[in-house]
Parts: structure tokens; C-alpha cells; sequence
DNA sequence: CGTTTCAATTTGGTATGACAAAAACGCAAA
DNA sequence: TTTGCGTTTTTGTCATACCAAATTGAAACG
């Protein structure tokens, strides 16, 4: 994509070894778990010195395709969305610094949960209802321990993201409750506020019963844009 | 993130360049455009040594902060969503490798584009409407050109995605169609598609001018089903 | 005076060697 | 077999050097 854009972007010698590791991880020649070979050994092999490995591992682990802790050798990562979009946390943690945007990526959100509950009131089949109705009473019996039923809350909202069976959608999920959890626990804890989320979840969970995807859509835009206004607060925002 | 998770990650001397400067790049201090001063230069001002300033500037690249071409000096980005997206491009690009992942990502961008023509038909503008109708008209105009035709096509969507005013929304609608125009190179040319695109971005269009957002995502999905079938053609996939 | 040309300087890319500290390994003891 | 300890690897960092490309600035030119 960048690459493209690039005037002249001549070749920088760490570059052929990534595009290498990188074939050997998604082909399957570096089996996931397994270590890269040492960085001396690297050296040895493709000729060139250890600068140019080690550079190449760091951009290996800034894509994602290994873990590279400390101390450790690099080890190869388990391919997938989940690998992919923690690699790409960084760059929305400082997303989250520009003005405003914490609402943008909040209404990116609203938008996507609203098509989800749409989609889920047209096709959910009797295992998603029988889990979405199980987070609903798991969510029920934690109101007012604050902890329990952020955690009820957030799994409710994960079975929508898994009812289009698209292994990208849980991911996301999972994103944006790690990145705005930070802001949730600064948020005012009243057992009251957890009446209303119940209701709001339960009223969705209703609609899709129904088989009604505005209602569906309706009842999560209240209830997103009510738990809207427990988020702003923790911020300076307008 | 990721860095909550790993076990005793003891800081390395990059880590400490990065964070300063990530804070002068946010704080202004580092004016967006201007160049990072010379590798040489940080290393005495730091005192550590090139190793380390030039792991600390690969990283930063890796973040989107700053953009490093090969033998030029980094330049500070401009911050914002485009660069964040951007960034992430070579996380997305492995992703495509992955079995299913076209369709998967496809897949996600009818969910978003149907609920974004929902969004148009309810809350669009004047000033949209004009845009889309340009663009349509645009469209119509290009039919039979492949490469205009492609252009204009992309250009019809992307007012879509202008229209809930959302800074996320744009860069995503960039980043699809670069991600697709890899592929398009390889896609059948055939003028009936084209007309058959032309008649699918009018219904759409038609069908947010009666604010009807059902028959908007129908039409939606009807146009982007048909393009699926045209981009899975290009695959092994089933 | 402005523009172009070209050589000197600066700067990034790479190689090499070295050393401390931490991890991995192997071996011996319980 | 498990545990503990010492040895060997391996990574993180530093220092230095060289090359090639980019930048700069002076000189030549119109």
C-alpha cells in the first residue's frame, strides 16, 4: 500500500529477509510456536550482518507475525485476526489522543452494533438466541456488582459480533472493549445504571426475538448512546 | 496492549527515544512535516548509541508517527486517521492470505457500506445528495472506459462514506479500495459489467432520494453480491 | 541576478567486533 | 524424576568503520 506511493524506494536489505520469514510463517515452514533461528545463525545463512537481522525481526513483530518479548527469542505467532488487530494497537491508542477521538471511534462502533443487531434479528438461529439469552440472565444476576456486570455486559455484546460467523467480528470486539475499558472503569458506578443497561439488553435481545431488525436497531442506539453519556464524562470533551 | 500482557518486559533503551518522542510529536514540539534530526545527532544528545536511535525511528515508522523512506530522513506525519489505516496496511495484506480472509473482509465491508446507505438514506444532505449525484453522473459517463469506470465507481462510494460526518469513516473506504485494486487488475473487463454496475449505483441512489433506507440496503447488497462474484474470480476460493 | 552544475559534505544503510546480562542448556545431586 | 547449579548461548547494547546516496553550497554559466 505505502510501498506503492513510495517514489523510489529502493530495496533496504532487511526487507528481503521479512518478505522470506514472512512466506516461511504463512506457508508453514516456521511452524507456529516455534522460535526463528538465532539471530547469529540468521546472519550466517542469507550473508548479511546482524543489523540487517535484527531490524528485520523488529518488523516482523511490528506486523504482527511474531512475538518478540525481551530477552527471548522471537517466536512465531499464531495467524489470525486476533494477532492482527493487537498488532495494530498502537496506532489506535494514539487514534485515541487526537480531539475527538474517542466519540469517533465510539459512533464507529454505534454504527457497527447497530447493523450487527439488524443482522442478527434477520438470521440468528436457536444457538445464538439460547446464548444471547443466557448472557442476558448472566447479566441480570450481576446488576449492582459493578465488576461482574461490566464483565455480563461486554459478553451479551460479544454474541452479537459472533452470530454473522465472520472470525474478523469477535476481534473488533474484543478492540473496542480493550480500548475503551480504560475509560469504563473511570465511569460512575450506580446500581442504577446497571437497571437500565439490563433493560436496554433486554429489550434488545426482545426485538431480535421478534424478529424485528428496527426495533433491534432502535433499542441499541438508546442504549449505546445512553452508555454514550456515561463515557463522556470521563473525558474534557464537549 | 499488548505490552499489559507480557510477563516482566524490562524496558529497552529504544523504548525510552520512543516515548519522548512520541510526546514531542503529539505536544507539537516535532512539527508535522519537519525532519527527525540526524541519527547522529540523537545519539549524542541521548547518548546511546546508533543501534539503538535507529531501532527506536523503525519503530516509530512501524506506529505511523513518522514516515522513513529508505536513505531520507524521517519526516513527522501528519496524524490522523489516514496515517493509522495506513499503518496497518501490511497487518491487512497478511490478513487477505489468510483461507477465506477476501470473503471475510468483503463481507465486512457490505455490513459497513449497508449500514452506511441506511445512514444516507435518513440523514443525508443536500450537499450529499449533489455529491453522489456528480459522482453517479460521473459513473455513467465512464461506462465502457475500464480505468474511468473503476475510478468514478470507487469515487460514488466513497460519498457514502463522507456522509455521517465521522473522520474513521473515509481512510476505511480508502484502505478497501486499495486493498481491492490489487485485485482488480486481475478482474474480467467487460463493458455489460459496467452497465450493470451503472444501473446498481442508481438504484441505490434512487433509493436514498426517497429516504428509503430498506430499499437502499437491498440495492446495496444486490450491487455488492454481484461484485463479489466478479472479485471471487480471481481466487482459488470457493 | 537567477539558474544550472558539480564537487564536498552530510547522512542513512550495512558490516564487524566486543562485552554484559539474561536465558537456555546440560549435568550432577537429592 | 525432580531440583539446583554452573556453563554455554543468545540477545541487548555499544563503538567504529565504510560505502553509497542525498543534501548542500559554491562555482560556473546564461
Amino acid at each position: 500500500m505505502t510501498e506503492a506511493r513510495i517514489r523510489i524506494a529502493r530495496t533496504r536489505a532487511a526487507d528481503n529477509l521479512v518478505s522470506i520469514y514472512e512466506r516461511q510463517i504463512i506457508d508453514g515452514t516456521l511452524a507456529v510456536g516455534e522460535p526463528l533461528p538465532p539471530e547469529r545463525e540468521i546472519m550466517q545463512s542469507f550473508g548479511v550482518s546482524r543489523t540487517v537481522v535484527r531490524e528485520a525481526v523488529q518488523a516482523l513483530s511490528a506486523k504482527g507475525l511474531v512475538e518478540a518479548r525481551p530477552r527471548f527469542r522471537p517466536v512465531v505467532r499464531t495467524p489470525g485476526y486476533d494477532a492482527a488487530i493487537e498488532a495494530v494497537g498502537s496506532v489506535v491508542n494514539r487514534l485515541l489522543t487526537v480531539p475527538g477521538g474517542v466519540r469517533n471511534l465510539f459512533e464507529l462502533r454505534i454504527m457497527m452494533e447497530a447493523a450487527l443487531v439488524r443482522d442478527a434479528a434477520l438470521h440468528a438461529d436457536k444457538n445464538h438466541v439460547a446464548r444471547m439469552k443466557q448472557a442476558l440472565a448472566d447479566n441480570e444476576a450481576a446488576i449492582s456488582d459493578s465488576q461482574r456486570f461490566f464483565d455480563t455486559d461486554i459478553a451479551f455484546h460479544r454474541v452479537l459480533y459472533e452470530v454473522p460467523d465472520n472470525p474478523v467480528l469477535p476481534p473488533i470486539h474484543q478492540a473496542y472493549t480493550d480500548w475503551l475499558s480504560s475509560h469504563w472503569t473511570r465511569m460512575p458506578r450506580d446500581p442504577e445504571h446497571d437497571h437500565v443497561n439490563y433493560r436496554a439488553h433486554s429489550r434488545i435481545f426482545e426485538s431480535i426475538l421478534f424478529r424485528d431488525p428496527d426495533a433491534a436497531e432502535l433499542a441499541l442506539r438508546d442504549h449505546l448512546d445512553y452508555a454514550w453519556n456515561q463515557v463522556r464524562q470521563t473525558f474534557a470533551e464537549p
